[in-house]
DNA sequence: TAACCGACCGACCGTACGGTCAGTTTGCTG
DNA sequence: CAGCAAACTGACCGTACGGTCGGTCGGTTA
């Protein structure tokens, strides 16, 4: 995989651009002014601007779910491995928030095909992960029988990937006086999410 | 507000085109054939592209925040009044799913300016109310006190909405079978969020 | 040094874009 | 039925789009 120094500007400002605008939203001259390349150029390195689109989707798809497939490998209690994680995942997602943006874009385009992709190569692994770890503690009666496993994994997801989504909505609303920190949040929604789903409530809990 | 038949079809059409395709994926030539109406004649109704993308956007955001209105109004205990508006606000989502998807699409879209707008006419009465809500719980010593009820409330939205958003990318993980049936998840979610939240957990868990 | 190659560019092509305008149709009111 | 405003249209404008093409240039190899 040969890279000149124009193809990798190519792709920075593509990701840049793409991320913040949609594919609708960004042209190739606009793309080739950011890099400081002609926009025939790009067209040397990409067939379309599709495929240079894809590529970038692919790449964030590889770079994102490599860099996720560690954070499930977290050792330890059943508790202290779903709390590491979820500080993780959510720390994972503000520092890579270009790349995620852009592949949460196309995963909730309702696009079958696309989203379909995305489930393949990213976070079916993933959750196929977490569903297990979630089966581990409900077979060692730490966890609640009467959940389903895929739920506790969505939830559990889900609330850092909405925190995520909706933290520039969540700055603008001044009785959420805790959204500016990121990592207050996950330890409250994990100490939440836990005793809700754990079969007796731990007795330290997090707090403040 | 008068409107003719040709106005309807156009704001329908371009509701159900934006929702799908956002802005930038939606020509007015595509609308005005959706609509069965010549394009010159949006312009007649409507001064721009913007402006009719605006129109939609206030008419979407007032329909979607009186429908809200009702959701938050409950009676009944502190725990029945959160079952019952987590799972009413999950079938608002679904039942207008169109809307929905074109405002969220504005308020997660990262600009500042329209996300204040949609906070100040849509999200921020609704989560003051509940933030209102799990405050009363609070004092009332239902509700641990060592959670920010803010967090509480962003918690018992964000569930709603994350589920909503990955309802087609869930429903293509086979190991998460619960996906098909939004009642069951938000029984189960509400169920896991309030026994995290409780100050004892409760006898009854709803189960199944 | 001649042949070659990948990186790169300016100019150009056909098309679709948002928007305009002169003019026709339609439906209501005096 | 005359008059008039609103609803509506087809043809058109300038611009920006994705994509192509012929060609330049610097470095490697034979």
């Amino acid at each position: 995989m040969p890279q000149s120094a124009g193809e990798i500007a190519i792709l920075d400002a593509a990701v840049h651009l793409f991320s913040e605008h949609g594919y609708d939203g960004v042209s190739m001259r606009r793309i080739a002014q950011a890099a400081g390349v002609s926009k025939a150029n790009i067209y040397h390195h990409f067939d379309s601007k599709q495929a240079l689109y894809f590529a970038i989707m692919r790449r964030s798809a590889e770079e994102l779910s490599l860099l996720l497939e560690t954070l499930a490998e977290g050792k330890g209690s059943f508790m202290q491995r779903l709390q590491v994680f979820a500080g993780a995942h959510l720390k994972h997602l503000f520092d890579h928030s270009e790349r995620v943006r852009l592949v949460l874009r196309e995963a909730f385009s309702g696009d079958e095909a696309r989203s379909r992709m995305i489930v393949e190569h990213m976070v079916g692994g993933l959750v196929n992960r977490l569903i297990a770890i979630f089966e581990t503690g409900q077979r060692a009666g730490l966890l609640r029988k009467d959940l389903d496993p895929g739920l506790c994994a969505t939830l559990l997801m889900g609330s850092d990937l909405f925190y995520f989504q909706a933290y520039g909505l969540l700055q603008q609303i001044p009785e959420a006086g805790f959204v500016s920190n990121p990592g207050q949040y996950s330890r409250q929604m994990i100490d939440v999410l836990l005793n809700g789903m754990l079969a007796q409530p731990a007795d330290g809990r997090a707090g403040q």
